[in-house]
DNA sequence: CGGCTTTGACCTGCGC
DNA sequence: GCGCAGGTCAAAGCCG
């Protein structure tokens, strides 16, 4: 590369990459624009490149404004400039580079290109020409180059300033949710209330506290939950009192970390008399989210850090159950267990319970969104209305906009157990066929099973709105196949070999998306990646772990 | 050497 | 009360 060319702006992401790779395009091009016609044609073949990747608007006005005159080729030049908007800022800084480090005349300017471009034949071709002519010229492109420049700095000054304010937006609502699952935490339990904020909220104020504060009694659904299924009864999860075993087991755990999670915490260990928030706290805790993906990877990446601190053999499954603990802060109650299914081995099931007490980075923030909100359908699901079935818009604003997916709710006691299985190819029109056994959603009433019907969810998020929003991920999808659930726990699976095929799940995009940014070091870069996905709804590489848990 | 994993022991609840 | 199963602990070992 010629001295003084091609230089990046490695302050800018978004540019210095092009730079990187298209540099010596870069060199030529600049270096033959203050050449002559011939060389014009030279660097307008320079261009060929660049149009290439700037795609067919720059073929339409370069046949417009492409002369052989010389008072043309000027124009020529700078009208290229304007049609590869992608590159431009990389020609303008060229130019600009090249005014700084080569600022004594035009001449000289004018010299030096003739020697970095001496590997051309078509430097010498215009040695007659009048230098008076070339000066003038050149400076007549310095000046359009330069005020070409200025525009687009200014413009990406603005790009920056947009990308800070999106920025400032996520950590804004990032601190928002915090709070709000702060604050609810300390609010004592009003399931009415509760009930119809939820459903008059709006999508983004589903707090994942909201989600899990699952404190009512839950559970009359004898659905067995996932492989991590507590053999229970009925009785215990419907007298609302807390199960000896787990209120010791909150106990024991409330370490100082426990503590700081919320005052819960504190209040329960106080007030050790209360039992309703001792139920609190311990059916918080105890509230799961279960993802099934293909994975060969002996962990999903999730975007936290997990410590292993357990593992046991699991009666009916050959393959061990892991157990991790969030060590992303201390004294973080978030854990999960990871299994492989017994019957598919390529399936990953993990299972996640607890709420984070610490900010979490967005590639977390995806993945605890897609549990909360997958929790949040559990929630609503007990929640008492009308007609015994889940409101299915509030289904669909908890399992997050963007998600078609359906869940599996199993409200096994103690704890209830929400299954997002993204072990199914994904089919729009499976959204219509009807539901196979079992029933595909089964509210957690108290003693009243109450099945939905299924086609209900589907169509839900069947609509259009959400369509679009999971074409957005389309090309994050984690796994292979994805997308639907059943009221699901291991028994029916192993009863129902065929499962019902269903849409791709939130949280598989989600997932895949966590691991896209996770995958990127740089979170500027993974956001704009991010953003650009769903813009595009393009493909995006399959990441899925890099997790290097040994098992 | 610190952090993590492994793994056997231990605790607890539940069913019989 | 006993056995079973789920869940957790913690010492030992491994690894970067």
């Amino acid at each position: 590369m010629g001295k003084g060319w091609g230089l990046t702006l490695d302050s800018d992401p978004v540019t210095s990459n092009f730079f990187t790779n298209k540099s010596n395009s870069t060199t030529n091009v600049a270096g033959g624009s203050f050449l002559g016609l011939k060389q014009h044609h030279h660097h307008r073949d320079m261009f060929q490149f660049p149009v290439s990747l700037a795609g067919s608007r720059d073929d339409d006005r370069r046949g417009t404004s492409a002369s052989s005159s010389p008072s043309d080729d000027t124009k020529l030049l700078v009208d290229e400039v304007d049609f590869f908007s992608d590159k431009k800022v990389r020609v303008v800084d060229d130019v600009k580079k090249e005014s700084i480090e080569a600022p004594a005349s035009d001449l000289d300017v004018n010299t030096g290109l003739l020697l970095l471009t001496a590997g051309s034949d078509q430097s010498t071709v215009d040695d007659g020409v009048s230098s008076d002519m070339e000066d003038k010229r050149a400076k007549n492109e310095l000046a359009q180059l330069q005020d070409e420049l200025k525009r687009m700095n200014a413009e990406n000054q603005k790009l920056k300033d947009m990308l800070s304010h999106v920025s400032n937006n996520y950590s804004a609502l990032h601190m928002h949710l915090v709070t709000l699952m702060q604050q609810q935490q300390q609010q004592p339990p009003q399931r009415n209330r509760e009930t119809q904020a939820i459903q008059e909220s709006k999508p983004e104020e589903v707090t994942p506290l909201q989600i899990l504060d699952l404190r009512r009694p839950s559970a009359a659904g004898a659905e067995a939950a996932e492989t991590i299924s507590h053999s229970s009864s009925e009785e215990r999860t419907r007298s609302g009192t807390p199960p000896s075993n787990v209120e010791k087991r909150v106990n024991r755990e409330e370490s100082p970390e426990s503590e700081s999670w919320g005052p819960n915490c504190k209040v329960q260990k106080l007030n050790s008399g209360k039992p309703v928030d001792q139920s609190t706290e311990a059916t918080m805790r105890k509230a799961r989210v279960s993802v099934r993906a293909r994975s060969e990877a002996p962990m999903i990446t999730d975007g936290c850090q997990w410590r292993k601190y357990g593992q046991k053999m699991a009666k009916g499954n050959p393959c061990p159950r892991a157990y991790y603990r969030c060590t992303m802060a201390v004294g973080c109650p978030v854990r999960k267990q990871v299994q492989r299914c017994a019957d598919d081995r390529t399936i990953l099931i993990t299972t996640y319970e607890g709420n984070h007490n610490h900010p979490l980075p967005p590639a977390a923030m995806a993945m605890a969104s897609t549990t909360a909100a997958a929790a949040s359908m559990l929630l609503s699901g007990s929640m008492p209305s009308a007609d015994g079935i889940m409101n299915p818009n509030l289904l669909a604003r908890a399992i997050l906009p963007c998600s078609s997916s359906m869940a599996t709710i199993s409200a096994s006691a103690p704890f209830p157990t929400v299954t997002l299985d993204l072990t199914h190819s994904p089919n729009p029109l499976q959204f219509q066929r009807p539901p196979p056994p079992p029933t595909q959603f089964q509210v957690p009433f108290p003693g009243q099973p109450t099945p939905v019907s299924a086609p209900q969810l589907p169509q839900v998020f069947g609509q259009p709105l959400y369509n679009n929003n999971q074409s957005k991920f389309s090309g994050l999808q984690l796994s292979q196949e994805m997308g639907s659930s059943q009221l699901g726990h291991h028994q029916q699976q192993q009863q129902h070999q065929a499962p019902p095929q269903q849409p791709p799940t939130l949280a598989d995009t989600v997932s895949a998306a966590t691991a896209a940014i996770t995958n990127d070091p740089n979170f500027t870069a993974a956001l704009a990646a991010a953003i650009s996905s769903i813009i595009s709804g393009g493909t995006h590489p399959n990441s899925s772990n890099n997790n290097n848990n040994r098992q």
